[in-house]
DNA sequence: CTGTGTGCAAACACTTTGCAGGTGT
DNA sequence: ACACCTGCAAAGTGTTTGCACACAG
């Protein structure tokens, strides 16, 4: 049983084939895709509609989490293992990178979002600190 | 000469009513702003096309800058006067806050992005701190 | 007068919903 | 067997492009 596999298992979520795809596509990649990014990588394997679902329930469970992109479509990305304990808070606090050469939108786990005092009245729930420049790869 | 034609005619934009009349909105309203949303302030008293266009314009202009949302749209705000005095970095040091009750977003200025340090090889242009939780106004 | 803005029509891209039939457990 | 997943069709929403006419400077 793979790590996929297990995963799915795990959060009581039937095993199809497609969801399998999906989350291997997430493993093998290490950055944010959109909808229309896995529909490119999937072929025709799957309806359009399916891969939105699966997305959609792998929120849900926790799985995944949203990524904010200033370009069009929404973003998903793993969540990595260290967010699973806390699933209800986990898509907040990482800090992600957007690299202005290739586009991609990685997870920077060697860096925390800071901590920052809203002035009186706010209810801060939420961090979300997104960072562009050139990547580790593109620079190289 | 109203502020909103002063801005116009300093950054050598020609002086229309539909520019005039998007600028007000913004003036007006103290958060980021969807084209979808200016639709609606507008009523058909412009097109469609015209108001993207607008805003592209006042984006490129350094009037607004983008505003990351996790809801569909784009949207926009204007530039505190801080900002015009760096036209290119301007975007991008601004603290955001999401109310996810009334679901405004507005810029706190209060508060600066604070500063990180990536892992060695990542070149940094721009943070982008997008906070969300409830907003001094719904918490009122 | 001339370069630029505007409206209209159309296309494009992303996302959601409803329903009938197929599949995992 | 039953609940749930999937595909198809269709519609909804946000955004862009091309072209002809109108307007600001």
């Amino acid at each position: 049983m793979s790590a996929a596999d297990h995963l799915l298992a795990h959060q009581g979520i039937r095993n199809t084939a497609g969801r399998l795809d999906v989350l291997r596509i997430f493993i093998d990649h290490g950055h944010a895709l959109s909808q229309p990014d896995l529909e490119r990588h999937l072929g025709d394997r799957y309806d359009r509609v399916t891969i939105y679902r699966t997305l959609s329930l792998f929120l849900e469970k926790g799985i995944l989490h949203k990524v904010l992109d200033d370009a069009g479509a929404m973003k998903y990305a793993l969540c990595p293992d260290t967010c699973h304990a806390h699933a209800i808070a986990h898509a907040h606090e990482h800090v992600h990178f957007k690299c202005v050469r290739c586009g991609n939108t990685t997870c920077i786990e060697e860096i925390e979002v800071p901590v920052v005092k809203l002035p009186s009245g706010y209810d801060l729930q939420e961090r979300n600190l997104l960072l562009s420049g050139v990547c580790k790869d593109c620079n190289a």
